[in-house]
DNA sequence: GCCAACGTTGGC
DNA sequence: GCCAACGTTGGC
């Protein structure tokens, strides 16, 4: 299993509007990017990831679940963009600020922090331990 | 609101 | 296929 890091403009779409899709979650649409629709394309059902704030809280501040693998992207006509469907799984007890992570060393090579403009990115085992520690949840 | 970083587009 | 111009993102 892989993990995850999906980042949203609260004021666009943000955790709570995610909460409120419950377990039929929603379509990651929107990416009009490359990278980040290839990621996506990696993702397998039972994936978790991050569920990220950008801009005024710069935190991640839930995980979810993806639900279902890539398909078009529904507010597109253009057959280059897919997207998941990923679900709310719990919020973060405490939220993990990018300062914080910016702080730790074992995040100094986190995509977040090396490549902030990415809105969707893979996550490494460790750094997902690592955040979610720091986040007050309990991991394995 | 500014600006750096970076991705995309289009002319050649 | 290169590269300049341009647009967008996101941290500060």
């Amino acid at each position: 299993m892989a993990y995850w890091l999906f980042k949203s403009e609260p004021n666009v779409w943000s955790w709570e509007n995610q909460v409120a899709k419950g377990d039929a979650g929603e379509e990651w649409d929107g990416v009009r990017n490359y990278q980040a629709r290839n990621f996506m394309r990696d993702m397998k059902v039972g994936d978790l990831g991050f569920f990220y704030h950008s801009q005024t809280e710069k935190a991640v501040v839930g995980i979810v679940e993806v639900i279902a693998e890539a398909h078009t992207d529904s507010t597109t006509d253009d057959d280059r963009w897919d997207c998941v469907d990923i679900k709310a799984v719990k919020p973060m007890p405490k939220p993990v600020t990018l300062a914080m992570c910016k702080d730790d060393e074992r995040l100094s090579d986190m995509a977040l922090i090396r490549s902030s403009r990415l809105s969707v990115q893979p996550v490494k085992d460790t750094e997902w331990d690592i955040v979610c520690k720091m986040g007050g949840l309990n991991v394995k």
